[in-house]
DNA sequence: GTCTATATGAGGATAGAC
DNA sequence: GTCTATCCTCATATAGAC
């Protein structure tokens, strides 16, 4: 495995690339062609560096993105002491990620969520891990009456980020975040 | 355009085949030979009742979706008098909609939303119609400060419930509704 | 690691007979 | 309205040379 100093390799664009396919479109979005084009990478490296083919690359891309994204709300959380401040800055980070990408990417899990059908299993499990790790950590950040709460009011800030992409998808504005963002604080404040 | 009394056309079969596709795997779950399939409708019919061939099926499913669900929104809506109890009914009712369906049959309009991309600006329009329906339904149930506020609200209802179809997607469990709603009636219940 | 060629199948669409 | 045949394009995947 070589590691080269001033750019990424082959391997590691084709993951990016697969990425931002996948948030642009989904998983049928995620083709190998469009991969190779879109990392400018060689075609004739994709079995080399992915031997079980697109299955592979896409699993290990969602793994990316999940620890990607886990950055990203971490840096969004932690910015605030407040409960209600915390949901604030991580509705309004999310509706700046998702103007700056001009409303056409969302979340890479989610968009590959809803195109799941029953070959793919072991896909599903690897988008319930990244979920799962995402409630954790939004969890940890919140002190409710007990753990369980904390977990609850976490799942509806995921479920509530992953509805909003979709919805400023549609309408192309970044309104779906910062309106929610504003209602989820207000059940954030009177803990 | 004939009219069979017992039982629906082909063309009408093929619309709800569609559909059950589109929630089933996205727009690339709906292809021609899968709705011909699941239909039971001749092949050699789909250009004879769809001239435009798949993006006319898609826009005139996803139609149809909307009518449907916009009917399922204001049953459970209207089954309530209260706003807490609206919220939870419409909640737990998107809750055994998603159960019935064995957690694999989401949204047809939020699943296609995920897939758009640049080349079906006419697509995302139908699903914007859809959107604005719905939000202007859900809002006309609830009588917060102002018109804005009802809006608003009505807004993180569907944001919510398009989100809690994701995740209960990659989970296999209706309780991310059940959890949203529960938060969101706490909401409700203020005004 | 990368190239080219190619097998194989799926998906959308069209033409002409019945 | 429906059938069959066919075309084109695209996508996944493999093989073998370099």
């Amino acid at each position: 495995m070589s590691t080269s100093i001033g750019s990424q390799g082959s391997r590691a664009r084709m993951l990016d690339a697969a990425i931002t396919l996948m948030r642009g479109s989904g998983l049928s979005g995620a083709g190998i062609n469009e991969i190779v084009r879109e990392s400018g990478s060689p075609k004739g490296s994709v079995y080399h560096f992915f031997p079980n083919g697109k299955g592979q690359i896409v699993a290990e891309a969602i793994e990316l993105h999940s620890y990607r994204v886990q950055d990203f709300i971490q840096q969004a959380l932690q910015s605030q002491e407040r409960p209600a401040a915390k949901v604030r800055a991580l509705f309004n980070a999310f509706a700046r990620r998702v103007s700056a990408g001009d409303f056409q990417a969302s979340c890479a899990a989610g968009a590959v969520a809803l195109d799941l059908d029953a070959d793919l299993e072991e896909l599903r499990l690897v988008l319930q891990g990244a979920f799962s790790r995402w409630i954790s950590l939004v969890a940890q950040h919140f002190d409710f009456a007990d753990a369980r709460q904390n977990k609850s009011f976490a799942g509806l800030v995921l479920t509530t980020i992953e509805g909003a992409y979709i919805r400023c998808r549609v309408d192309r504005s970044s309104r779906p975040f910062k309106e929610a963002g504003e209602w989820l604080a207000e059940l954030a404040e009177e803990r």
